[in-house]
RNA sequence: GGCCCCAUCGUCUAGAGGCCUAGGACACCGGGUUUUCAUCCCGGCAACCGGGGUUCGAGUCCCCGUGGGGUCACCA
């Protein structure tokens, strides 16, 4: 494979997306299994809808998953400015240059008058193409324009012929030349449209294959006769299958729960996540666990299919349940501290505390699980509710079975030494003694300290709570028996 | 609507003419382990969109149909 320079070149618009940073995963992939570059740059050229927050969002959403980029914005290069907003004159030339040679020229047209003629066009079931004046007008005519408060703008000349483009996912495609029309390259505020910015800056700055989403893949023909009419090389491009929701419909970014960020809010670990995104489109044999250096070594652009995918949320679960069943401690304290730092939880920020929730809660599918789990843990004694089910499943039942065992035990727990495994083996030899199931004595104290059947086991649990806390717990749980609330 | 693309279990997909009685994973269903939940273990259900060809032989190649998606902006 020769050494591709790829890169993501993401509109600045809010947080960054899954498909987004699919996108992102695919090049960098590409970049590293070829010992070429990867590079970011930011395009920015709307200024209506330009947030400059937004930046620094989808920055730190690609360094969360361990995207790392050789070049571009925050680290720098050869061919910067990697934003686009600060490079207007490069722009400017350029399309002055196709200008000169007659490969576009000056329209006028307002929004009104071209919003007319699409009318037109689709009340004759035809689909509307911008219609080339038989002569361009000239700069005296632009400046006049101007004057008269008319808009400026720039369109391509588009050269009317099939455009073949070979990409390494759908092979061959051909837009035949009778779909084309002019299309603009400059704005009347003076900035390039996506079409001539993409295409210059992917060619200024070395980029030698594209990788982004097939909504492109139709629009490519304006790219490769762009690159054509300014004389610059034709980069490799390869186009991905479009990742769709559930109900088949393209994800879309305004979608907010599909963001990087907010899984990574919600508990779900970075590498979990890239492995998943990696499987929508791509696939080598059977195997589907692979790390961040494994997808290096395995990627290839023959594996990536053409159909779109379905982002199914139940499988990312499965897979994030395995990460964090193969993470190692730090691995997971360091996961869990992240996502603390974004909820808000009455949890300790107290590393052994932490490590502790993490080794009882094993098994957890993601952080969430822990913090729904033990968060009552840490709350006031005197604060959760009891769930009325539970209640009367567990403490109820048998006329007050569950209440009687808690009265029984209350005294008797002054006495045992407090540690999950004194508590659990005493607990043990406490349920033989009476001939009961295990059950019958962990589930009424996990209601009565914890409101709820769930918890992790119970010695833990108490242990994590303490002596004290847990007799006040019984005792508020047997008066709220008593008064029946 | 024009143009472009796609089409295997519910989902992600394996499959590059005989290896397919179509494989794996997730989900689902059933069972087991367990003090609850989660985890874990075992088993099961489940697909080649339809129709024509080509071929000794088609999930795999071709054509048509159907279905789905994308794109037709002074957004990227």
């Amino acid at each position: 494979m020769d050494k591709l320079k790829t890169r993501f070149a993401p509109s600045p618009t809010g947080h960054l997306h899954v498909g987004g940073a699919r996108t992102a995963l695919f090049n960098y992939l590409l970049a590293r299994k070829s010992g070429g570059s990867f590079l970011l740059r930011i395009e920015d050229t709307d200024r209506a809808r330009h947030d400059e927050t937004a930046v620094a969002k989808i920055v730190d959403d690609l360094r969360w998953l361990g995207i790392e980029w050789d070049e571009g914005i925050e680290v720098g290069g050869d061919s910067g400015p990697y934003r686009q907003s600060e490079r207007l004159e490069i722009y400017t030339e350029h399309i002055q240059r196709l200008l000169d040679a007659g490969s576009a020229y000056y329209a006028f047209d307002t929004p009104e008058e071209l919003g007319a003629m699409r009318q037109e066009a689709v009340q004759r079931k035809e689909t509307f193409r911008y219609v080339r004046p038989e002569s361009f007008p000239t700069a005296d005519d632009a400046e006049k324009a101007v004057a008269d408060g008319r808009p400026v703008v720039v369109r391509f000349a588009c050269p009317q012929k099939d455009v073949t483009i070979r990409d390494d996912a759908f092979g061959e495609v051909t837009m035949p030349a009778g779909q084309m029309d002019d299309f603009i390259i400059r704005k009347a505020d003076g900035w390039p449209t996506y079409h001539l910015a993409n295409v210059v800056d992917d060619a200024l700055m070395g980029v030698n294959y594209v990788c982004r989403g097939q909504e492109f893949l139709g629009q490519t023909w304006r790219h490769v006769l762009l690159r054509e009419a300014l004389g610059m090389d034709e980069p490799r491009y390869c186009h991905l299958p479009l990742i769709m929701d559930m109900q088949g419909r393209k994800l879309s970014k305004r979608d907010g729960d599909v963001e990087v960020h907010s899984f990574r809010a919600a508990g779900y670990l970075p590498e979990a996540l890239v492995n998943f995104i990696a499987l929508l489109g791509w696939k080598s044999g059977d195997r589907e666990k692979y790390t961040l250096a494994e997808l290096v070594e395995a990627f290839t652009p023959s594996g990536i299919g053409k159909s779109n995918a379905k982002f199914d949320r139940d499988k990312l679960i499965a897979f994030n349940t395995d990460a964090a069943a193969e993470a190692d401690a730090d691995r997971l304290l360091a996961g869990l501290k992240d996502y603390l730092s974004l909820n808000e939880t009455n949890l300790p920020d107290d590393e052994d505390v932490l490590r502790r929730l993490l080794r009882m809660n094993r098994g957890f599918r993601t952080f969430a699980d822990i913090l729904g789990k033990c968060g009552v843990l840490f709350a006031a004694d005197d604060s959760y509710g009891f769930d009325p089910k539970a209640v009367k499943k567990v403490l109820e039942k048998n006329d007050g079975a569950g209440y009687a065992v808690l009265s029984a035990i209350r005294p008797l727990l002054a006495e045992v030494d407090w540690t999950a495994e004194a508590l659990e083996k005493w607990l043990k030899e406490y349920c033989q003694a009476g001939s009961l199931g295990m059950g019958k004595v962990a589930q009424p104290l996990r209601v009565a300290v914890t409101g709820t059947r769930i918890s992790p086991p119970i010695g833990e649990t108490l242990e994590l709570l303490g002596r004290e806390r847990t007799l006040t717990r019984i005792e508020r749980c047997l008066r709220q028996g008593v008064s029946g609330v």
